[in-house]
DNA sequence: AATGCATAAACGACAATGTCGATAAAATGG
DNA sequence: CCATTTTATCGACATTGTCGTTTATGCATT
């Protein structure tokens, strides 16, 4: 495609929103947050790692100052490539939704 | 995920353009006109299959009054489900860019 | 220091979508 | 009939999406 996917336009948005880098359990929250969706790890970790490979995010170990446990944290941050990818997207939304026409467009009822 | 894809997104709105329904060809000439990016019929038709199966779309046999020649056109129609899943396609992606904090999106030269 | 608990990430198998090139089917004009 | 045009379908393979399970790591309590 050479657009995110839908799924990968989610996570990318929700890096961006908390600021352009930030660990799987806040990325994961806020994907939730946006689409309303559950995700699981899994399933986000996976996502991450295509986009990684894209070169839209890169990936690095936090710090190693964990408050209670776990393994050391990894830091997902968007990169340049990424940010032109978010953007084009966000342009191709804009363009395939402007002069839509409403037939009957969300009125069901009266 | 119980959105449509990108590209699902993206053949929904074409034949949306086109009036709700139409067949192949123009479907794909929307397509690409919306997405800047050629698709090829393989491609078209699999996920055309796709929205069908979901209830997204429905198909038919068009006229038996073609120009020159081909087989039959098959019309593709954007169910009542489908009108539902466009807009709720459309709520999220409003949704994700609202309150986009801009960093630097879109100011790479100065 | 062992055990359990909580947190974070990674694995692995499989399903769903996306992609492309090649092929088939139908109709018309010569 | 045959070549050409138009439309649709097939089939193989790549990429993404999904989920449940497992591993790693550190803190707290005994």
């Amino acid at each position: 495609m050479s657009f995110l996917t839908r799924k990968e336009e989610i996570i990318m948005a929700a890096i961006w929103k908390l600021g352009g880098d930030a660990y799987g359990v806040p990325i994961r929250d806020k994907v939730i947050e946006l689409s309303h969706q559950n995700i699981v790890y899994g399933t986000l970790y996976n996502s991450l790692e295509y986009l990684i490979r894209k070169g839209f995010v890169t990936s690095r170990k936090g710090d190693p100052t964990p408050e209670r446990g776990g393994k050391s944290k990894t830091i997902y941050s968007i990169t340049p490539e990424g940010e032109i990818a978010l953007q084009k997207t966000k342009k191709l939304n804009e363009h395939i939704w402007e002069e839509m026409p409403d037939f009957n467009f969300g009125i069901s009822g009266e």
